[in-house]
DNA sequence: CTACATGCAAATGCTTTGCAACCTA
DNA sequence: TAGGTTGCAAAGCATTTGCATGTAG
């Protein structure tokens, strides 16, 4: 995969990939660096971001553009949805099933060529909940 | 609307509220500021910015955060959906009615409390389907 | 008059990039 | 050894913010 792209194994290119899926969660680049960087104290955060370009070039991992600023990144590269927290950013996977067929809806009324789609819920994940149901509406004492 | 939250209708709120109407499209920040300066051309991109942030708030447009990096503004603010251009950036309606019921499918099997969805169709719109379509994939000779 | 708004410029946050040294295949 | 890769630092964008001045109500 990666010798047919003339790309090399970096120690580097390995740890973020191997920390992203044991992750488990869906982290900025930023995160991945400080979790990254607990084994490899001298990488630099333009390394983590040009790996993380390139694995997602290569269908390794999957890059996310969800609304908010950050960028996250996905080592689950099937096609699925997602949950933010609008409150803190949190990201899980959307329980439901891709909609296979949506884009056949818009087949003959859109003057584009549609290549894909893509379905985000927004919500309060259980920690924000809390919070928001508790009476004050800003920040805890 | 103004007067309830002691804000002011100033010559700048009004221009850039009028113009992103008469625009038809989902302008940048940036873009509304070009706009806007043909009008006013004193006027600066904060206070652009500064509007777009206040009106959305008051519901009189519509913020959109798409894929990509740059935000949008819509003078629609009805729920509805995109379709967004991968190669230029450019942002039509989607022609499809809003799902009203999808929210529902994710009760009890996530732990996050919904409260809105956003779905985004891309592809490549008229003038980028040719250029693709056409030979080469970079740039025309 | 007075509080909200503006223009200007500096600051921020995330991401990209140029370059010399480094390391993988 | 060659050429992809790294660390570092500077640069790039989009967006936000501090502050003195301007102005709507």
């Amino acid at each position: 995969m990666l010798e047919k792209n003339n790309l090399r194994m970096t120690r580097q290119r390995k740890l973020i990939l191997e920390i992203l899926h044991k992750m488990g969660t869906h982290p900025s680049a930023d995160e991945l660096y400080d979790a990254v960087r607990m084994h490899l104290p001298r990488i630099s955060l333009g390394t983590v971001y040009r790996n993380l370009e390139i694995l997602s070039e290569l269908g390794q991992i999957q890059k996310l553009e969800l609304g908010g600023a950050t960028r996250r990144f996905d080592w689950d590269t099937s096609k699925h949805y997602h949950i933010r927290c609008v409150e803190c950013g949190r990201v899980d996977d959307a329980p439901l099933a891709p909609l296979q067929k949506i884009e056949n809806e818009l087949y003959g009324s859109t003057v584009f060529t549609i290549i894909g789609h893509r379905l985000e819920f927004t919500g309060f994940c259980p920690k924000c909940s809390l919070r928001h149901q508790s009476g004050s509406v800003s920040a805890s004492p």
